[in-house]
DNA sequence: AAGATTAGTTAATAATGTAAACTATTAACA
DNA sequence: TGTTAATAGTTTACATTATTAACTAATCTT
């Protein structure tokens, strides 16, 4: 049970401040699923590149994922380090780079998309189909 | 309208993407709205000051909005530094600070309850009681 | 009175977001 | 054809935010 005094506030407060709440909450319970594999990180990035049928460029998996790419080339980086992709140079367009999954990232994205999965499902036990097509709208 | 690649996408990716995209652009708009009567962040933090009953200490505010300790001098740091708060050692357990508004705080507090109000029903609209349930009783 | 605990601060480190300047490549078009 | 504009990606710099550890001052415990 909420406080009166409690439940009077946080009707006040910006609900920005509960959805970032929920969030954190949200990463850090699926970060710690997903941490035995091997990765704790920039999960929708790599599920973005194992799953859409378009061409996976740096530039599209920032505009789709809503990050601004100065900061997609260093979530990148990061994936680099860990082998989990690689850039491949487009030889019709030598601009872009083409991100695809290496062996071993493709080795455990099975075990990502079950975790996520789950997730998902815990976190969405409170909502109803309404709102959770909000959420799956948003991006 | 979604496209087919793109929803099918968006059901595998992590929930907390979608919630942090719709945060972020809950800020935005909202700073944007409050912004003009020059202040552009930390918002729950005034909220929760001019709305507790209680005595109103950093630890207080850490511990009710779920910001650590450190964070929290910053953020109030930043309040005192736009002459919003002012700390007051408290003479019967000099270790606390209590944490007030100052006049030029409670003058455009109202303003500011006003925006996040407005700001929340816009939000609210896509959602049903139940939904805005879970949202308020998360913090 | 001594040691433990609490409130708050400071410093160090890392992650993340944003803007500007830059390289390499391709597109536009006069 | 050659010059200019636009695009993809990178690097650098800076600001914000989060986390950990070490610290001071005050209070509590016993």
């Amino acid at each position: 049970m909420i406080s009166k005094t409690r439940k009077h506030i946080v009707e006040c407060l910006p609900l920005g401040k509960s959805m970032g709440v929920i969030t954190k909450k949200y990463y850090g319970a699926l970060s710690k699923r997903i941490e035995p594999l091997g990765i704790d990180r920039h999960f929708a990035t790599l599920i973005t590149i194992d799953t859409t049928d378009e061409k996976c460029t740096q530039q599209y998996l920032s505009d789709f994922l809503q990050i601004d790419k100065v900061t997609m080339v260093r979530n990148l980086d990061y994936l680099v380090k860990k082998k989990l992709i690689k850039r491949i140079v487009n030889p019709e367009d030598r601009r872009e780079h083409i991100i695809e999954l290496t062996e071993k990232a493709n080795k455990i994205m099975p075990a990502i998309h079950n975790e996520i999965e789950a997730m998902n499902n815990i976190a969405l036990k409170g909502f109803n189909k309404k709102e959770a097509k909000l959420f799956k709208e948003q991006i």
